[in-house]
DNA sequence: GAAAGCGATATGACCGGTCGTCTCGAAATC
DNA sequence: GATTTCGAGACGACCGGTCATATCGCTTTC
């Protein structure tokens, strides 16, 4: 019983991509809340208000789905990484601390839920789906290439050793991160991630 | 068809308690293949011959279920370390690269898939099933303990540095070996795992 | 300008399976 | 015979995925 509504080619490509666009925001949170095989299609698609059949004029599957999410799901990381590290008034140090501190905030606010979505889909199923293993490792690599180029500036700036590699260090940071927010969410304490940051950033990392 | 066999009050007890263990054993392993929502009670059941019916009859729920594999799990990790710390003959530091290389070594035995249990199920269900969460809490809880105490007995011989609490190196080594494991995944390579262990045990932790 | 025809797109009913859970009669033990 | 334990089968719900049909915007014809 919609009304209908007449609209051009490019008007139609234009929604299409906003409906895309929609459901892959929708799916990253309900896939962070519930993970990949708790999240059903059905509920993505209503909170979006599409209908079920219409899904695969969208994706190819759930799985091609999945690694779609994943792609968009890291982007806002990896824009606001590179936005500091284009910032000449912003120290490299100064930065990581910086974005750490916002991150810290922002899973606070959500009630220690979710953690991180690359986490928690390569555990479930980053062994068992070929397609979001390698969206998975893309994602995650060029995450930490970016925390490596902030890391590289710092020790430029003789903030950070220089007696390790910058990449050696942002794999630590990574990982260490990652364990992080595992623990925090089975602590509901955000303790874990400053400590992580204490230790690293603070400590270890410094020249 | 079965045969009818009289069995005593405490031989089906044991039989009981037995086939329990099997169940546990079958889904630790299904579990860490296609993580909680990916397992079925199906496929765990017929893995080891028990009727569908009878699921109910060994536990009171899937959660549960989960909650109990993951006490399992942990299980062989605690005593396995726990061997090392009793060892007189092994420093605290050769007990911990001993138990590295042969985890290192396990995991690449598996094809680099399943990777740690606890991690893959914080990540999945650890902030929506408060049974597991507490399950997982303890499990990782008594796990880090071990190594804080292996890593204190490497601080009193002198390894490993003083200035910072074991516990606190012990948090950093478990969350760090965590990210590694996820980063094992998809790089399908140990090599995150030996770095894990080369730069923390090797270096940041020496006195 | 209106009508008819066209290929592309959208859709909701529906597929075979599987999910976790429960019921209730059978079997085994005391 | 009373009590406890077990298991075959079925429950309703939901899964990811399919497909015939309906509707759309556009083009052609008059």
């Amino acid at each position: 019983m919609r009304r209908p509504v007449i609209l051009s080619f490019v008007m139609r490509k234009v929604a299409k991509q906003l409906t895309k666009e929609k459901l892959l925001d929708e799916g990253v949170a309900l896939l962070m809340e519930h993970g990949y095989h708790g999240t059903g299609l059905q509920d993505i698609l209503q909170r979006v208000g599409v209908p079920k059949g219409s899904f695969y004029n969208y994706f190819d599957s759930k799985e091609h789905y999945g690694a779609e999410a994943i792609r968009h799901y890291i982007e806002p990381f990896i824009e606001q990484l590179d936005a500091y590290l284009k910032r000449p008034d912003l120290s490299g140090s100064a930065a990581l601390e910086l974005y750490y501190r916002d991150q810290i905030a922002e899973v606070g606010r959500r009630d220690f839920k979710g953690g991180c979505l690359l986490g928690n889909l390569i555990g479930e199923i980053g062994d068992t789906s070929e397609t979001c293993r390698i969206a998975l490792k893309s994602a995650l690599d060029r995450y930490r290439d970016m925390l490596a180029a902030l890391i590289a500036k710092g020790q430029t700036e003789g903030t950070y050793r220089q007696d390790r590699s910058a990449l050696e260090m942002a794999d630590l940071l990574v990982n260490a991160w990652q364990g992080a927010l595992l623990r925090m969410k089975i602590e509901r304490s955000t303790a874990p991630l400053e400590q992580c940051c204490r230790t690293l950033l603070g400590e270890d990392f410094r020249a």
